[in-house]
DNA sequence: TCGTTAACTTGACTCACTCCAGAAAAGACG
DNA sequence: CGTCTTTTCTGGAGTGAGTCAAGTTAACGA
C-alpha cells in the first residue's frame, strides 16, 4: 500500500497541487477499490473531518484526467473509483450483489482491440465487463 | 422493417399484453437504434398521442426483461436502447460525439467468455464497448 | 359479457451529480 | 519572509434521469 509520501509524488508527477482531500481522496481509493462516490466521500471524511461533497467531486474528476484514477460505472450502479490504471484489466460484476471484481485483460497485455468491423472508427480502448454471479450468491441460491 | 403484426407476435411469444405503447415503443427502436429514452417517448408521441413518460419506462423495462429490447449505457450516456438482441454484437462510441455503431463481436459467433481469472464468478456475459473516434469527428479535428 | 389482473396515468419525489460565487490555500517570485 | 496569482475548497441551490405510489383503465380468458 502507498503512502502519503508515494500520493503526494504521484500528484507532483500530474503536475497537481498537493492538497490534503487529494491525498486522502488517493488513499481512500487505494483501500477501497471500486468504491462509489459516497463511500470515499465517507472515508476522506473520517480521515479529515470535513470535507465538501463538492471538493471530491472535483478531486475524483482531477485524478481521473490525470490518469492517476479509473472511472467505471457499471449499468445500474453509481460512478465507481479505481486506482488501477493502465494495465488494461476488466471487470465482473455480479448481477444480484453487485460485487465487482478485477480480470486481467483475457487477450494478453495489448489492449484487445479487435473488432470485426469498424464502421470508420478509430479505436484506441476496449472496455470489457463480465456479467455474471459472484460466488457467494452463486452458493447462497443453491442453498435456498 | 417488422410491422406491426409483427410487433405483436413479439410481445405474444412472451407473454405480455399487447398494447398501443408497447407496439409504439418496440417500433420506436426499431426504427431508431440506440435511441435515448427521451427521444423514444418523443417517437411515441408522434404516434400515438399522449403517453405518460412513465408508460414509456415501464413498457421498456418490461421489453427489457422478457428479451424484446437491450438496453445499454456507455458511461457519460443516459440509457439507450436497441432491438438487435441474442446475436452477441458490441458496441463502438465515439468519445467526442457520444455516436454507437454496432460491431459484431470478434471472437465470434459464441459469447466470449474468456476471462483469465474469474475470481469463482459464473460468468454468463461479456459485453464490450470499444472507445475511438468516429469517421466524422476525426476527419473534423484533422481539418481544423 | 364479465371479472380478474396487468398495464397506464398523474404527480410527487429521490438522488447522483453539477453549477455558481465567494473564501481560502498553495506555489512562484522577489 | 511577504506578497501576488492561480487553483482549489465551501456551501447552497439547481438539474434531470429515473422511481414510487395510488388510483383508473383496458386486455384477455372464461
Amino acid at each position: 500500500m502507498p503512502t502519503a509520501f508515494d500520493f503526494e509524488r504521484m500528484l507532483r508527477g500530474a503536475s497537481l497541487r498537493v492538497t490534503a482531500p487529494r491525498i486522502a481522496v488517493l488513499s481512500a481509493v487505494h483501500e477501497h477499490p471500486h468504491a462509489d462516490t459516497d463511500s470515499i466521500i465517507g472515508v476522506v471524511r473520517q480521515n479529515l473531518g470535513a470535507v465538501s461533497h463538492q471538493a471530491v467531486y472535483d478531486v475524483l474528476r482531477a485524478l481521473t484526467g490525470a490518469g492517476l484514477l479509473r472511472r467505471i460505472e457499471p449499468q445500474g450502479s453509481v460512478a465507481r473509483y479505481e486506482a488501477r490504471v493502465g494495465d488494461n484489466h476488466h471487470h465482473v460484476v455480479c448481477r444480484s450483489c453487485g460485487a465487482i471484481a478485477d480480470v486481467d485483460c483475457a487477450t494478453g497485455a495489448a489492449p484487445c482491440l479487435d473488432a470485426s468491423d469498424d464502421h470508420g472508427f478509430v479505436i484506441d480502448e476496449a472496455e470489457v465487463i463480465y456479467w455474471g454471479t459472484c460466488p457467494e450468491c452463486t452458493t447462497a441460491a443453491k442453498s435456498s
